[in-house]
DNA sequence: GTCTATATCCAGATAGAC
DNA sequence: GTCTATCTGGATATAGAC
């Protein structure tokens, strides 16, 4: 009598999706090594042992959540660079968004913080290092190439393109985290500001 | 035969301060948790047992040198706002100022990665959030004077003077947590990047 | 698939010798 | 003041029942 595999997949699924959502919570809020297995199964609502069915150790569950997080981030930058946009129009855009999602989007917010503090740390599983070393130059190769373009056209301020990608993703490395620390009570700055970095003349006439 | 008070207490003070460099450098790299004292002992080159002789706990550790690194950085942001400068003059200074730290002082960078990992982080020891709350507004509020006293005099972009602060700050912690991964190889950005979002017409002929 | 109970391990903290 | 040895607690991970 063959029980009906899809039926177990999803089960297997659903509980997969059920533990990664609650680690990456907690992960982002107190870090790997601060964060307990049984944390985890608390906020699941499952037993600490299940955990284990799912996932070989603590580190497997902290490794893909990083590594679906770098993922997403360096899609959406190859989207951005692909947007039929003028280079100016893709940083203000970016940068619009990126706030956005850090105040309205709480899982966004989480994924930034996790890989802010993952790459802030020693402290992490080997394959984890290997991975930031891996997916992480992505979004700023992606954000340079947009500055340099911009600087063709004279849209973009005439600083080296390398750190004015830099300093893009250090300042909305720097929000993520304190929007953490204020949860819901973070309201994102006016976007103007960040863009007024990278783009000449911009929003002479939009301040807030 | 009374001995040396003096004599004891400096090599009390030698030990502490011994204690303290080397568990700063673990604390900002590693994170609260993830040091243990074993480490904080074996790159003192001292003892484990040698460390509960002088500080009760790791998170008493961890609480010294946060209020320290706080103390050190309100200081400093007093002492700006007492300077003799244009607004906009100081935000500058300011800026460059804490970039060529973040570059040149390991220490600083130490100072300013532990406090952004420790706002960063729910993990904490109750004391150490105390300190963080009673201590984190001062920079804040000190760049925000700042701020608008350069609106009122036009030299400073016409922001809402709070966000501009928090932007202030939220980019220079980007900036501290990058250096961190990087370490040596870290090199700091034009500061005119950074400066261009707070002051008007800044740097026209000054880029690198 | 899920739980409870338990083994194992390791880090924080203490005790006591020198 | 400093060390080594040890206790203790707690967290990861496993075993085995249901």
């Amino acid at each position: 009598m063959p029980r009906n595999k899809e039926e177990n997949q999803r089960i297997k699924d659903g509980r997969r999706e059920q533990i990664l959502s609650n680690a990456l919570k907690l992960f982002a809020r107190n870090g790997l090594a601060a964060t307990k297995i049984s944390d985890i199964a608390l906020a699941a609502e499952i037993s600490q042992g299940l955990i284990y069915h799912y996932y070989k150790s603590k580190e497997e569950i902290f490794v893909e959540l990083i590594s679906f997080a770098f993922d997403r981030i360096n899609q959406a930058c190859l989207w951005l660079e692909n947007q039929p946009l003028p280079p100016a129009e893709k940083i203000a855009f970016a940068i619009r968004e990126l706030l956005r999602l850090l105040e309205e989007d709480e899982n966004a917010a989480r994924y930034h913080l996790l890989i802010a503090q993952a790459t802030a740390t020693e402290a992490i599983p080997v394959k984890a290092k290997e991975i930031i070393k891996q997916k992480n130059t992505l979004p700023y190769e992606s954000i340079e190439r947009i500055m340099a373009a911009g600087q063709n056209e004279g849209t973009i301020k005439q600083n080296n393109a390398r750190e004015l990608a830099l300093v893009f993703w250090t300042s909305i490395n720097g929000l993520a985290i304190y929007k953490a620390v204020h949860g819901k009570k973070f309201k994102a700055p006016n976007a103007t500001i960040l863009i007024n970095m990278f783009v000449n003349e911009y929003g002479k006439e939009e301040s807030e």
